[in-house]
DNA sequence: CATATGGCTCAAC
DNA sequence: TGTTGAGCCATAT
């Protein structure tokens, strides 16, 4: 019995793109954020997976916008994930990075509406 | 309720 | 390529 979080809510959309994440494909965590409907919270989906350990989610196919594995929480966790990605057949280079322009999932986004821009600061 | 982080991201240097 | 700065918001204390 995994620590469920109280109120299903975005979570539950977010485990779910996280699952359609076909074998040898990866997104992004602003990616899924804009596919579950968290756009801009990038951050969020990643928290998501922290704090619940996920059973049967592929989280491992989940990296940051640089195509490089975030440092986590877990020591060595990083190396698990590395591993798991390429059992899949994703390679990496000697920067610890994967050709996100190769390996990333593109799903149908059909009829959803763009996530918009943050305002940046006028510098 | 107020702070302090944090598996992020984008734009500009 | 890497660094810096600012925005976002859920968890943890």
């Amino acid at each position: 019995m995994a620590t469920v979080k109280p109120s299903g809510d975005p979570y539950d959309r977010i485990y779910a793109v996280v699952r359609r994440i076909p074998r040898g494909r990866v997104a992004t965590y602003g990616q899924i954020a804009d596919l579950a409907g968290l756009d801009g919270r990038a951050r969020q989906v990643g928290y998501a997976m922290r704090t619940l350990a996920i059973e049967g989610v592929p989280w491992h196919r989940v990296v940051n916008s640089r195509g490089q594995i975030s440092a986590r929480a877990e020591p060595g966790g990083d190396r698990v994930q590395r591993q798991l990605l390429e059992r899949e057949g994703v390679t990496f280079d000697a920067a610890d990075r994967l050709e996100l322009a190769h390996y990333r999932w593109r799903p149908k986004m059909d009829g959803r509406p763009s996530r918009r821009p943050r305002a940046q600061a006028s510098l």
